[in-house]
DNA sequence: TATTGTTATACTCTATAACTATA
DNA sequence: TATAGTTATAGAGTATAACAATA
């Protein structure tokens, strides 16, 4: 074996690549892209959130939520109403809702059969350790 | 918590996008990308390997190999030699060598600081997860 | 003063296609 | 025919800087 595959660094490159193009694959048959596809889940969880707090959610930056949110807009998939003056809250429009539950079946099929070599207690495993990396890493970087 | 922080898919990407940007802070005091440090371990492991080969191991496609070698070579870091009529034979020079031992040292520490939340044990089983994952989901790509 | 939303811009990474030369 | 190496190019993703408007 080859010594760059004891790094767990670059493990975790590699499989987070593969994870995400294979999801990618799954989505494009919504004609969605991943991040498409995890912003829709936040508006989804979250009605009236903004697009700040969004970028905030899933560590996307301000500057790159505007050509997002105005693709989902563009697409139908997203409404905005005024918040104050300088803030929009978005939600989902019914087609909004549609596809973001299709994409969440798409997702949740995916996630079974990417993981599905390990055990449900691997799984739970696996998903506990990556959050506590992360919280280990996290002071709050954006 | 939100739903999608629930998807090992999602804090996969989160986790190891937080461990490249680490590692890349590091290995720019070398001035050297993440990538590169890969390519200049992978030559190391095995001197008068081919840029394709390299490519293979790491995931990179033999396209975006030239300019990554072509760039290596500019540095002074890395030097080839003909194998036969198409294929180059490439290895470290002696200042490549130097900088991929500094590197390995940097990468090292970042692991040690980046997982050092978990016990050694985790560690272990995060990346026994992780191989298993990879390899279920491996069916050659590229 | 800080925050929201936006525009412009640049860099990295990844991917495809097409080509030459060699095995 | 398949492989090695290269070039050109395009599309994502991410990052910084700067600005106007509002809190």
């Amino acid at each position: 074996m080859s010594e760059i595959e004891r790094y767990a660094g670059y493990q975790l490159r590699r499989v987070s690549l593969l994870a995400m193009t294979d999801l990618g694959r799954a989505l494009a048959k919504l004609d969605l892209r991943v991040v498409e596809a995890s912003v829709l889940f936040q508006i989804a969880a979250q009605p009236n959130i903004t697009s700040s707090e969004v970028g905030r959610a899933l560590g996307i930056k301000r500057a790159n939520m505007a050509p997002l949110v105005a693709g989902l807009s563009n697409k139908g998939y997203v409404q905005s109403k005024p918040r104050d003056g300088r803030s929009q809250g978005l939600s989902l429009t019914e087609e909004g809702l549609r596809i973001s539950d299709a994409a969440r079946q798409l997702v949740a099929e995916e996630e079974a059969r990417f993981f599905g070599g390990l055990t449900d207690a691997e799984q739970r495993q696996l998903l506990s350790l990556l959050k506590r990396v992360r919280e280990h890493n996290t002071e709050d970087n954006q």
